[in-house]
DNA sequence: CCATTTTGAATGAATGTTCAACAAATGGTG
DNA sequence: CACCATTTGTTGAACATTCATTCAAAATGG
């Protein structure tokens, strides 16, 4: 129990999970939260190990000495290697998809604060670091030979990009600029992942902060009117 | 030499040609080829491979097979698997830096102009094709827990950068544009790596065409007085 | 006939999965 | 509360498979 607890504590230490509802959830139904910890005890542990080993190197049992536990207790809690790495995808995706998703929430009503916003989020510690690029890197690495990773493996997903399009339609027609929506929405957000490439390759001319400037640059050159 | 010929021609026919359709299996037995031709040979095989399985699942057995060979050959031509892939990375650097050298070659002295064909580059069928960027994209995904990748698997080199950043500065004085040039440099590249990414991944939305469109739009908005 | 190239089976190491045994928590019953 | 049965969780060894590598023998070309 003891070492329940400090697990968990290296576990989000990493991330940013919630607090609130853990503690309710173990007094009410101890066995089964145990289990969704267990589960996401599971999933850091595994993208440990695609961050330092890759995916092509990431085994069973790396990830089970990762997460101080013995060989044969991935299998029970996921059935298999493939759907440990999809529950890991998954759960990197969804942790993606509320994170700019709250960010546009919390931009308020102004489009070009709204935009402004959606790209800064990109480079969030929270959401940019060596760690979980790297994992991402890995999954898109096997994502185009293996089906069952299309549909995750982007996590900017058609939903992402129409935001985006709708975004840069709004500004056009307030600044009265001259583009295809669709074009520069489809030129930034490239950006955007072609930025992270950058991080997650570890080149040395490409930080957090480097990469903020060209992304801030870039709005400055596409929408003078708004961010000049 | 007439066997070389014809190795080439079928190498090459696997970049356009949407699949199947290969193995010259009139001199693939027996007949002895020269030792770059079977090299190169090997090569494409593992390109072939990386482009349908993937890196993890890229095996010696299925490089072999691909080339019609036997399994003890890649052993022979190159020691081990490692080095077959090591291999197979410079051969597609060594092609994309002499590509995008050619280019601008081409371009004649004009910066605007010279700038515009290293970004079309990027996109030319010859280097812009599923079948390559799949493999990129299987190297890319290793590269950063394999120290020996580093070097070779960003394509783009620290010359390269250095060329696209002397590029923007000369714009920017004949130009009287504002930002910082390694910035916007920065930008500009990192945008055409992520509109490869978006390639790779065989996202709907972006074709070869729609991928040019964007960068066209960042060069009219990022240099309108040179591309408007 | 010699050097080089190619084959294909043998080998050994790595790894995902299974499973029988064990431990712990839970729930019911007296 | 005490006791036991049952469900749930965990372990580690055994097993089967896959795969890179090795190598003796065969084939080929000069």
């Amino acid at each position: 129990m003891l070492e329940t607890v400090t697990l968990m504590k290296t576990a989000e230490a990493t991330d940013n999970v919630p607090e609130s509802t853990r503690k309710g959830d173990a007094e009410k139904r101890g066995r089964k939260a145990s289990k969704e910890v267990r589960q996401l005890q599971l999933i850091e542990a595994t993208i440990d190990s695609l961050a330092k080993r890759g995916y092509a190197e990431t085994t069973m049992a790396d990830v089970a000495d990762g997460a101080g536990l013995s060989r044969g207790i991935v299998n029970f809690h996921f059935e298999s290697k493939e759907k440990l790495l999809i529950a890991t995808l998954q759960h990197m995706y969804d942790e993606y998809s509320a994170h700019w998703r709250a960010s546009l929430q919390k931009a308020g009503d102004d489009p070009a604060r709204q935009l402004q916003q959606l790209v800064w989020a990109d480079f969030d510690r929270s959401i940019c670091n060596k760690r979980k690029l790297a994992a991402w890197l890995a999954f898109w690495g096997e994502a185009k030979s293996r089906p069952t990773y299309q549909a995750l493996s982007s996590s900017r997903d058609n939903y992402y990009q129409q935001v985006f399009i709708d975004l840069c339609a709004t500004l056009k027609e307030s600044g009265g600029y001259s583009y295809e929506p669709q074009v520069i929405a489809l030129a930034l957000s490239a950006m955007l992942e072609g930025l992270w490439l950058r991080l997650m390759m570890g080149t040395e001319d490409t930080t957090r902060e480097t990469a903020l400037q060209a992304a801030n640059a870039f709005l400055a050159a596409a929408f003078p009117k708004h961010y000049g």
